[in-house]
DNA sequence: TGTTAGCACTCTTATGTCAGGAGTGCTAAA
DNA sequence: TTTAGCACTCCTGACATAAGAGTGCTAACA
């Protein structure tokens, strides 16, 4: 097939989707010479329609429905009939006054979440930052009673992550400090990737356990990284909300998509496709890959900090959503997150 | 009506709740002769499903249908007629080979949940472990750049909280060194609670900011003990469980359900009720008051540390669940996580 | 008096038929 | 190239029917 669609068609693609997005009905050629504002009798639109058919951009559930656009429909739809306006400057400062900046990255990778799922009525997803560029700013040891010892390590100035660790016999604080200061005095500024393959090299040196709390930097360390590691986690929410989607609420369908939910790999392996691109992507249908989004799209835009993406953040919900709605307040979200995420001092 | 209800009544009350549970259909008087034991005719079976239809135990979903239990008929079911048998030794094992007993109080609480809910293929719910007897172990201060102090409070133990506060100037090593040394002599042993108290009441007395770091302790003091307030959070595991039972897989009812997991106060509130109670405590349908759980049964038990209680541990599926099995299990599993929860050494 | 057999009755479920409506595809005319 | 007309297809809902399951009642029986 030649892809030429001359402007007529273009322009009765995109009113077919735009009405299909609007009432879920198929909809007829009637329906369309009305809704489409040129002067076109339903024959010829009919005549239109059936050359989209033969191209695979719509298709009719059964021979006397109306058509419904394909996914392929949906996608020239997205790339080239739509024209996704800047969100209204009313309706960003909306997100931001409901954004709530308060808290660690965690806080607001929630918040994040559970906007999106409020402002578009369907399911909001954002991926954990990863952390794999963080600094270590600081490590300190504790002791605590009965041979347990507290370790405590602050990266990248506002991520505490901290851990007891029992050990074979008691350190007393002035020993702890040392081997502290001693990490810190090495280590502090230094990126946590490289600060563990320093220390892994020099175990592997020294052989013997030289040092029971390098050892435990390292495995702080590898925790902190751990959760770097592409498709650590993300936050989802307004899962509920994807139970009104009409297209979706067969509870099969349903229960596939919440299974995927928990698993969290398979969601998260196509997250992490998305980080690469810049600004906002989106997965149509089946062509996410996996079956359970199969009525499913995914409107991504990965958020970053300085520059560099740290994650990513989208939409989740049926096939026959308000893209034109969606995408920019995913842009937008993104933007609002990245700018909550960069330190402010 | 006279409660009275002779052995044959009550014998058929159970097979037919045990026939119902099995296989999810109403039961009807030829099966129930059939399945009971006993040498009855269906005719006189009939008689006496009769009285129990008119003492409220059974109901038929219409005319010609076989009977079902009501929430009255599952009330007594589970009271007097169902004898509970302590889990086998086999299957104890199985449970608490599959419980991961390490890491934190989250960990276990999270790993006992979805225990409970891999085991009996239905939700699982644990409440956290409140914390309002959680005793001060230890507070430090560490200065970071920019104005900004962690703050580490360890209580109990093992549980460590952190926060960052941003101060109005930098505060120097020894200074927050003494803050914390001040605070631990005071305070180190005793429990949250009263230290609470306390220092609240010596910052009402001397008016003035005495102490900056006195007003940190406390507020994380206050921050560990806001989660212990009765309805904090729970762990809930397996929800996808329950788009398999029939007789809640319609999307409204799993949405309103799934919408009461979300929003947690009323589960919670639900929960609550439970800590009171020694033992296995169980509401079917419509007796836990909330409409979301009409259809649904929850069985719970408290689990606890040195005999006091800490939280609750359930299982939320269909009123038409396996009481007999699930019981035991839920028992068992509050069990291995109290143990699991205890100072070890 | 408690138990049983028999039977009419009710209600559900599945199936088939039918009419109305919506929308198409084709053909022929403008 | 566009349009009007028309036959055709398919879905939907309404209605009827028959089979099956189970009850409730009555009368006979031990």
């Amino acid at each position: 097939m030649e892809a030429e669609l001359n402007e007529r068609a273009q322009h009765l693609l995109k009113a077919l989707t735009e009405r299909y997005i609007r009432d879920g009905q198929p909809v007829g050629s009637r329906t369309l010479a009305r809704d489409a504002g040129l002067k076109l009798s339903p024959a010829t639109v009919r005549n239109v329609i059936a050359d989209l058919e033969d191209l695979g951009l719509v298709c009719s559930p059964h021979t006397s429905a109306g058509r419904v656009p394909t996914v392929q429909g949906y996608r020239l739809f997205v790339d080239t009939l739509l024209s996704v306006k800047p969100l209204e400057q009313a309706l960003t400062e909306e997100l931001k006054e409901n954004f709530d900046t308060e808290g660690d990255s965690r806080d607001l990778v929630e918040s994040a979440s559970s906007l999106l799922s409020d402002v578009t009525r369907l399911a909001g997803v954002v991926t954990l930052p990863r952390n794999e560029h963080a600094s270590l700013q600081r490590v300190e040891f504790l002791p605590l009673s009965n041979r347990k010892v507290l370790a405590i390590l602050v990266s990248s100035d506002t991520e505490v992550q901290n851990c007891i660790l029992n050990t074979e016999r008691d350190y007393g604080a002035a020993e702890l400090q040392q081997y502290s200061s001693f990490l810190n005095e090495q280590f502090a500024g230094k990126e946590l990737n490289s600060v563990r393959a320093t220390l892994l090299a020099e175990l592997r040196e020294t052989r013997e356990n030289l040092n029971r709390m390098m050892t435990t930097a390292m495995t702080m360390a590898d925790k902190v990284l751990g959760e770097a590691e592409k498709g650590t986690d993300y936050v989802l929410a307004g899962q509920t909300n994807l139970m009104d989607c009409d297209e979706l609420c067969n509870v099969t369908t349903l229960r596939h998509l919440f299974e995927a939910f928990d698993e969290k790999r398979e969601i998260l392996g196509l997250l992490d496709q998305c980080v690469e691109n810049e600004g906002v992507q989106i997965f149509i249908g089946e062509e996410s890959g996996y079956q359970m989004l199969d009525e499913c799209s995914l409107v991504t835009a990965p958020y970053s900090v300085d520059g560099r993406v740290l994650g990513v953040l989208g939409v989740i919900g049926p096939t026959r959503m308000a893209y034109e709605r969606v995408i920019p307040i995913v842009d937008a979200t993104a933007r609002i997150l990245s700018a909550a995420l960069n330190p402010k001092d």
